[in-house]
DNA sequence: GTAAAACTTGACATCCGTGTAAGGGTCAAG
DNA sequence: CTTGACCCTTACACGGATGTCAAGTTTTAC
C-alpha cells in the first residue's frame, strides 16, 4: 500500500508517516521512482505509535524501545527497566487523570443550569 | 505569601506563576512595590490549574471554566456544554491510556530479560 | 546603611509533532 | 501521449507552556 493509503487506513497523515520513518519508527519499501510502499502490517505498527506519542512517549523513546528496523530487539536489562519506568508513568498519569475528572465532574454538577 | 513561596507550595516555577495570572487564571495583590502577595488558597488553586493543564486543556479552557477574577461564574447551558465536553475528553483520554498501558506492560514482559 | 536574596518586566528561546507551501516527479486510466 | 491524482523533498511556521537571560527594583537580614 502507499503512503494515501496507509494514512487512510490509520488516521495519521502523510506528513506524520515521514515523520516517523525519518525518526526510525516506520520502515518503508520505495518503489522504482521513489514512493514508498508498505505491508500490510505497518497499518498496526503506526497504531502502536499513535498509543505511545498520545501517552507522551517522545519518538526518541518509541525508538529506543520498539524492535525496529535499524533496531533489533536486543534483550538488556537496561531496555527492561527503561520500558518499566514508562510503564509507571503512564499509570501514574491515568490515576492523576482520574482525579481530574472527579473534579471535573464536581464543576459539572456544580454549574449545571437547574 | 510571595512568589516563591507559591512555587515552592506547589512545584509550579515563578515564570509559571506569572504566566497563569496573564492568562486571567490566578489573581494576586501587590504589595507597594509591586510585589505579587497570594493568599493561602492560591495553592488549592494552582494545584487545580496544574491539573486542568495536565489533562489536556489549555489556559483559555481553563479561564473559560474556572470562576475567576474578571469572571464570576455565570451559569449558562454553554458552560456547562463545554465542561461536558471536557470531561468527556478526558474519560475517553482515561480510556486510551489504560490501552496503552496494556501495551506497554505487554513490551514489559516480553522484553523481560529472563 | 549595606549586602544578599528575592522580585519585577520584557524579550527571546525551546520542544516536537504536525501543518503547509513550493516545485517537481510518478503512476495508472483513458 | 496526456491528464489528473498521487507522491517526492525541502523548508519554514506554529502552538503553548515553560526556560532563561538581562537590567533594574524591593525586601530582608545583619
Amino acid at each position: 500500500m502507499r503512503i494515501g493509503d496507509l494514512s487512510a487506513a490509520t488516521g495519521a497523515s502523510a506528513r506524520s508517516l515521514r515523520y516517523y520513518e525519518e525518526q526510525g519508527l516506520l520502515a518503508s519499501t520505495r518503489s522504482g521512482g521513489g514512493q514508498r510502499h508498505y505491508p500490510e502490517t505497518a497499518v498496526e505498527r503506526v497504531s502502536l505509535i499513535q498509543s505511545l506519542l498520545a501517552a507522551g512517549l517522545n519518538s526518541a523513546t518509541i525508538q529506543d524501545v520498539l524492535p525496529c528496523i535499524s533496531n533489533e530487539a536486543i534483550r538488556t536489562p537496561w531496555l527492561a527497566d527503561r520500558l518499566t519506568s514508562e510503564l509507571e508513568r503512564v499509570t501514574k498519569q491515568i490515576q492523576d487523570l482520574h482525579r481530574t475528572r472527579d473534579i471535573l465532574a464536581g464543576l459539572v454538577e456544580q454549574y449545571r443550569v437547574p
